[in-house]
DNA sequence: ATGAAAGCGCTAACAG
DNA sequence: CTGTTAGCGCTTTCAT
């Protein structure tokens, strides 16, 4: 199959009267080899084009210098920035990724942990499935002290590290907003609850309502997936609410883009009629008509953390398992979308 | 620093008292293994929770059974389809995969292949980046015979296997669209010209000019990156023009989501004033106003068949390296951006 | 500073 | 249908 044979490091040793084990030595800069044994190593090696074998390695090193991640879809600007902060620390210190999406379902995640466990990660970054019932997948890997730091969405249950954002504050601060914008009647949409980001973000929802002595009615909560039917179906049924809200805070930008977009086309202006919050900070709300207001929260900076965690762990060997919540900042954008006119001047 | 020992085959074979050579043809479900032992195999290294050690299998084998997947971003709905067509068939014949993206970077192109090449993935799926000058770093792969299939931003020097759409023609369709819109001053924004599917388009867009008597003048080919930034640019330069163009083709969705924006800011009215035709059809065109017409290509549909292609290539061992040339197809999707008032009714 | 030797866990002739 | 045997290429004591 492959036309010439690979260069071992004995090939190496032979070429230059050496014992293969000072040319793997010298292959890893161990300290106890000659600089000039060293130097001629490195050379020779690269000109015969030679390549660690990774099997080989990690097989006697038991280890596979290679961190995995979980996420739940590809396609979001969040998911891409976290991904690129992970990305930018484990290259830094020398792991792989794998990265795996379990397209938000539970059955596909079960499978993608068993499989990163297969493949013997040495450590897992992961953020849960919509549907994720219980993290019991996730034993295995506490089992063989192997670390997993978890973020966005998460389990809270005390016995994790996680990195994440304040939601129930974003929740807080969203629906305030609103309510300082005049909004009496303000609705949610967001998807299952069973997700620590929507339970906290319907939680500081509700704690704004109330702060304001406003009454929440469960007519006004909304839940649905993510997807650009699930939008034209919130919106459907915003409309049919008697009387019409006049604010909605929405779980995420993309829904948020396809309920404006749906409500105008029935004649619903926003945010004169209904002012609108997303959430996420995505690229289309600068794009959309009115452009939308929303939660900005840095996927980079929580990929950065997560992995400098877990790479710290690593480093320090199992014993320093102590969990931890680490929360990073987030902030309101205020764009067009949940301005009323009126107030325009004073709010902006 | 793993909690217990991890079983091997030679723990199942002392168990069942058999070889280890028996225990490993059972667990690939070789054909020359009793029913009855294959059984007891597999019910006991699940009960022992023995998991396959993919490194001593790899060393061994020689071969990985991973592809790699080279891609200039992760960002775009275009390559998350293709990702997940190519994922769809490498899964269901066992291969895993490494995805890695270079960022337009020719540099970080150039490291991801050689990264790719030294974990010795079993084949190679790309796309270039905008920066790529030549494809000499490929040429490792070549040599071991390794096969490698090109998507969407190829190199056609005849010489490879590559799946593309047809992108001249796309360019036409586009352009003559605009044209039967009444357009006669018709403006392209596009990517650097090194790369096929941009200079394509670019050579349809002048052969429709061409076909309908209209000349071409080098100040309506704006060439940009395809950044939010480079939109704002990208349409003040537009603004510059004298006269205004009427239409404009626009090689990219997100791009022409931010051209759009820009031209309404300033007054121009779309498309009535200038009509506007984008390209990948990204969830972005349903949202934005006017909707926007566009090129659908099917992202999905090129991963699977680059995939297959690769695989069928991988199971018919070496010998079968012919190169090809696979195009998928593509077509117009008319929405509002491009159509002129007047003629509504009759163009959609 | 270097070498000898053992073994990580698996597969694949070859033999029976 | 099953067992014996020999490595795949590397790291790592333990010597020297």
């Amino acid at each position: 199959m492959k036309s010439r044979k690979e260069v071992t490091i004995y090939d190496i040793a032979e070429k230059l009267q050496l014992s293969g084990a000072t040319v793997s030595r010298a292959l890893q800069n161990h300290p106890a080899v000659n600089k000039k044994t060293k130097k001629k190593v490195l050379d020779l090696a690269n000109d015969l084009g030679y390549r660690t074998n990774h099997f080989a390695r990690n097989l006697r090193s038991q280890q596979s210098k290679t961190i995995g991640v979980l996420v739940h879809e590809l396609n979001s600007n969040f998911i891409t920035s976290v991904l690129a902060g992970i990305e930018k620390v484990t290259t830094a210190e020398g792991y792989d990724l794998i990265i795996a999406h379990s397209s938000e379902s539970f059955a596909q995640e079960q499978a993608n942990v068993r499989n990163l466990f297969d493949k013997r990660v040495d450590g897992l970054i992961a953020s849960l499935s919509f549907e994720t019932e219980n993290l019991d997948h996730f034993n295995s890997f506490y089992e063989k002290n192997v670390p997993v730091v978890f973020f966005d969405r998460v389990e809270q249950d005390g016995n994790r590290t996680v990195v994440v954002i304040d939601n129930e504050n974003c929740g807080y601060i969203a629906t305030r907003h609103l309510m300082d914008q005049g909004c009496k009647r303000i609705a949610h949409i967001t998807s299952t609850l069973k997700r620590n980001v929507y339970s906290q973000r319907f939680n500081g929802y509700k704690r704004a309502l109330a702060s304001g002595k406003l009454t929440f009615h469960k007519d006004l909560l909304i839940l649905e997936d993510i997807s650009q039917h699930a939008g034209v179906d919130a919106a459907e049924r915003i409309l049919k609410l008697k009387p019409l809200p006049d604010g909605i805070f929405i779980t995420n930008d993309f829904l948020a883009a396809v309920v404006i977009k749906t409500l105008k086309a029935k004649g619903v202006a926003v945010p004169n009629d209904i002012a609108v919050v997303g959430f996420n900070n995505d690229a289309i709300g600068e794009l959309i008509e009115p452009t939308l207001s929303t939660i900005n929260y840095p996927g980079k900076t929580m990929g950065e953390i997560a992995a400098r965690n877990l790479i710290d762990h690593l480093k320090g060997g199992s014993t320093l398992a102590q969990t931890s919540t680490i929360t990073v900042h987030s902030n309101l954008v205020i764009r067009e979308s949940s301005v009323k006119s009126a107030r325009k001047k004073a709010a902006v």
